[in-house]
DNA sequence: TAATTCCCGACTGTTTTAGTCAGGATTGTT
DNA sequence: AACAATCCTGACTAAAACAGTCGGGAATTA
C-alpha cells in the first residue's frame, strides 16, 4: 500500500463529499474551492473512485458527485487503494522473490507491515473520521513535545 | 511515508549486512551478487547510509562495510528514514494547511498514522529480523493499532 | 436550445527511481 | 614502489510517477 500525496488528497476530497452528504450532489468545483485541489486533477482522481464504486456521478446542472455507499461503509484504505491502484510488492521487482520458493529476506517484513497498515486505514471509515471530536480531537489533543522524536521524513505525508 | 523499493533495498542490504558481519567487512560486489542490487545503486544507497551513521566504510583490499552499531540498535525505521528523506511538507501543497490555524481536513489522520507506522518499524531491530522464522510471528503480534485506541498520552503531534 | 456538469483522452513539466559511468582516494599485498 | 581491491564522489540518463493542464465531448436540467 504506497502513501503519497495523490492518496491524500483523494481522502481529503471524499472527506469533503461526506461532510457535504446531505442530499444534493457535490460539484468537483465547490470540492476544488474548499479543498484547494485543482479541479482537473480531482476530475482525474474521481473518474478512479468512480471506477471503484466508492461514489456516483450525476450529470447536468446541479449534478456533482455522491458516495455510492454509506459513510460508514466506506474505509480509507478504500479510497486510498482505488487511486493508488499498484497493490503488488513485487519484492524483488522481477527477481526470484515470488513469495513462493525463495522468498527475499526482507519479504515477511513488507508483507506484514502491508497488512498492518491495511488494517489500519480500513478500520477507519469516512463516517469516523467527520465526526470527529472523537477521532480527530484524540489526535490533535496531545502532548506536546514529542513529535520531535519523529524524524520528519518518517512522517506519513505531511505534518506540520 | 514513503515505502518504496528503495527503502526495501537498503533494508534487504543492511540485513545482508547483519547476516555476515561475523567480523570482516562486507564488500559491495558481494551483497549486490547475493541481493540482486546493482552494484552502483548500492555505492548511492550506502553512501546515505553511511552519512547517516548507520555504517562504516573501510577501504582498501578486504575492504567493505561494517554496521556501526550493534544489529539489535538499528531499526528498520532508521534504515528507511537515511535513503528516504524527502519530505512533503505542505499537507494542501501550498493552502492553509499549516496545522496552525486551520489544519486540513485529513491532517490528523495523517499525523497519527505516522506515529503508528514509525513505532512500528522502529520497534523492529535488524537483530530480530535475520532471526527469521521467529520474527514473522512477532511481528505480526506487534499491531499498528487503531486510533482510538491510543492511550491519550501517548499521542503527540501538534496541534491546531 | 443553452447552460451545467460529468466524462475522457492526450499532453506537459517536474520530481523520483533506479540505475550507469568515469574517475578519484585509500589501503593491503606483493 | 607497484598494483589491485575497495570505497567514495559526482555527473549523467531513461523510465516512471506525480500533479497537473487542455480541449473536447456526452448527459441532463431549465
Amino acid at each position: 500500500m504506497k502513501l503519497t500525496t495523490k492518496g491524500r488528497y483523494a481522502v481529503t476530497a471524499m472527506m469533503d463529499l461526506a461532510i457535504q452528504s446531505s442530499a444534493s450532489p457535490v460539484a468537483l468545483e465547490e470540492i476544488s474551492g474548499r479543498q484547494d485541489i485543482s479541479q482537473s486533477y480531482l476530475e482525474q482522481l474521481f473518474a478512479l473512485l468512480r471506477r471503484a464504486g466508492l461514489v456516483e456521478g450525476i450529470r447536468g446542472p446541479h449534478g456533482g458527485y455522491q458516495l455510492a455507499r454509506d459513510v460508514n461503509e466506506i474505509s480509507i484504505a478504500e479510497v486510498i487503494a482505488a487511486v493508488d491502484e499498484n497493490i503488488d510488492l513485487t519484492c524483488g521487482n522481477g527477481s526470484s522473490c515470488s513469495g513462493d520458493a525463495d522468498p527475499c529476506l526482507t519479504h515477511g517484513l513488507w508483507t506484514t507491515l502491508s497488512e498492518q497498515i491495511y488494517n489500519f486505514l480500513h478500520g477507519i471509515k469516512l463516517g469516523e473520521l467527520i465526526k470527529s471530536p472523537e477521532v480527530l480531537k484524540i489526535t490533535q489533543k496531545r502532548e506536546v513535545g514529542r513529535v520531535a522524536d519523529i524524524p520528519v521524513h518518517l512522517q506519513v505525508g505531511n505534518i506540520n
